[in-house]
DNA sequence: CTGTTAGCGCTTTCAG
DNA sequence: CTGAAAGCGCTAACAG
């Protein structure tokens, strides 16, 4: 079998056959010059037939822009950042972009570099950011941010860190979901919580307990075994409480589970609210009462904000993206 | 605040104040020519202090190479393309190339074409795909192929196209899984099956069919709903079976949850099997029987087989990951 | 061990 | 409306 593709046509060549100057070529490309009917269609006629197409290293080394945005994240394979990547993507693609993604997984500081490393390179023009808990990521993040290279921050804003950035209301959220246990009548509710170096973790413990002033809150690490391992702790120690409130549904799954382990009824006995509505929410009987984040938004919103950037030059501000309570089945009346 | 970041350093720039050409940084950095000592450290120094990097776009031109492969996934924010992107991203980055994720959903023409055109662009220098089934595809798929362009199938091989691939075992999976059921006692058993066009479908539909020759085959879509309305047609029919095999795991919760609205038990009335092994596996109660498949490593293959194709110049031939039959409560003997 | 020179394929002045 | 020519930043002969 042949090794490689044939060597691809070069405008010159296109511009031979056509009989007329590379100059001609391009511009009846680009569109950025007249160009006579004629030869325009002629051109386009013999790009066609020979299935050429520009050569990126040359236009970008020209342009200096490489017409491709990076993304980073933590894992691409969790839903979470799945869907962050989606939107992302949809939003780079009708611009014409293309998109790198690079995952930031385990902290390994070859990794870490390596999508700062590519913005140096002009291999990406700007780069999306879904943040890490990392502090020595922070800090790059902060010496970029000052050099003024085209970043984004996408779902978790960087306090103290002046980046535009693309969050939701998860306080909000959280705050709904604390009225709507306390409508139900729940005032002993448990809180299994995320990271709690996240920003956005403390603002929905912050803000669930402006509603809920007494929630006991515990920290997890966002996966299910955490919502699970907290649930027998709480159950253990024989901890009162008539409603949990997870901080993403994996985590109110693992907290379901242990409970249905004790012989304990959702929601009979006890209410559950997740956060995030991802398909797992769905699928658990009861369905899961959560709080839903449009995720695929985020990125679309983060991407757009980039790409604006880059093409107005005017780094973007701020946006939020709105929450949702979702009431199903896991959530009742609480026991008297 | 400042818009764009200020011009990257050039290479000239470097040999300028090393007091060197810049052919003799070039070979500093790679090391394909003797630098005195001396000279190399000075160079390095000097490199770390401005920050400087390559520029992409002018190595780019002038190797011919853009050190970035291309991934075609139907959609990313699925779990089940998810983990073959991160195989693929691992097995990218560790051989320091960049992984450009782009999206075929919809069958929209003009993105259907992209990363065909970011082959022809040399965007990217090479294309790990995972099939899709549209023919318009296929077609193209075959054009490239017979170009001799670098191209590597991921999970999906397609019938009659001589193109480097990465499968699985499905068949071996499918032919345990009838064992499993057979052993238990099962002679009906209803398969809620896949995609029909798709190779890897008609693949477990057979291998089934080889243990359990009556097994009726029903064909749905992957998604959880169709399993749910498949074992609707079921039940409403009254076709008798002790026992499901579902093409993946979605539809087996799908019909689980088909079962239990009928008031039917699992595994004491009817069994489950799965395929997959996702989350959901085992976050249904009873968990998942279930054939799991590694497609993490799938992805690592085949981006190392593609990487290894762009090294060598050699196509690679075809790899197959082994499938494992996991045995857990969806499972029992057949109600006699 | 080091430098000079000629491009890689394209876009963009500057001149018609 | 069209061309010639000068690079973009880098690598690789070729020549010391």
């Amino acid at each position: 079998m042949e090794a490689t593709p044939s060597r691809p046509w070069t405008m010159q060549q296109i511009a031979d056959a056509a009989g007329v100057s590379v100059t001609t070529v391009s511009h009846a490309i680009s569109g950025k010059r007249p160009v006579s009917a004629e030869t325009a269609s002629r051109i386009r006629r013999l790009i066609d037939e020979f299935g050429y197409a520009p050569n990126s290293g040359a236009v970008r080394l020209q342009s200096g822009r490489s017409q491709v945005i990076g993304l980073a994240v933590p894992d691409i394979a969790h839903p979470y950042f799945g869907r962050i990547a989606k939107g992302v993507e949809e939003a780079a693609d009708s611009a014409d972009y293309g998109l790198i993604v690079a995952s930031t997984v385990n902290a390994d500081p070859r990794r870490e570099k390596r999508y700062f490393n590519m913005l140096r390179t002009r291999a990406i023009d700007g780069l999306v950011y879904t943040s890490s808990r990392s502090t020595s990521e922070v800090d790059e993040l902060a010496r970029q941010a000052r050099s003024g290279a085209p970043l984004v921050l996408a779902d978790e804003s960087v306090p103290g860190l002046a980046l535009p950035s693309v969050t939701t209301t998860v306080a909000e959220g959280a705050r709904e979901a604390a009225e709507h246990l306390r409508a139900l009548g729940h005032s002993r509710v448990a809180v299994v919580a995320g990271y709690s170096g996240l920003h956005s973790t403390e603002e929905r413990a912050v803000a669930f307990r402006e509603v809920l002033p007494h929630a006991l809150t515990l920290y997890g690490d966002y996966e299910q075994e955490s919502g699970y391992r907290i649930m027998s702790d709480l159950l253990a120690n024989e901890v009162p409480f008539t409603a949990v409130f997870a901080h993403n549904d994996d985590m109110a799954v693992g907290a379901m589970r242990r409970l249905r382990e004790a012989g304990l009824r959702v929601p009979e006995d006890v209410s559950i609210v997740g956060f995030d509505d991802f398909d797992v929410a769905r699928i658990v009987t009861p369905e899961l009462t959560t709080v839903r984040k449009d995720l695929v938004e985020v990125g679309r919103r983060a991407a757009r904000l980039l790409l604006d950037r880059l093409a107005t030059g005017e780094a973007g501000g701020t946006e939020v993206v709105p929450t949702e309570l979702v009431v199903r089945g896991s959530t009742g009346p609480a026991r008297t």
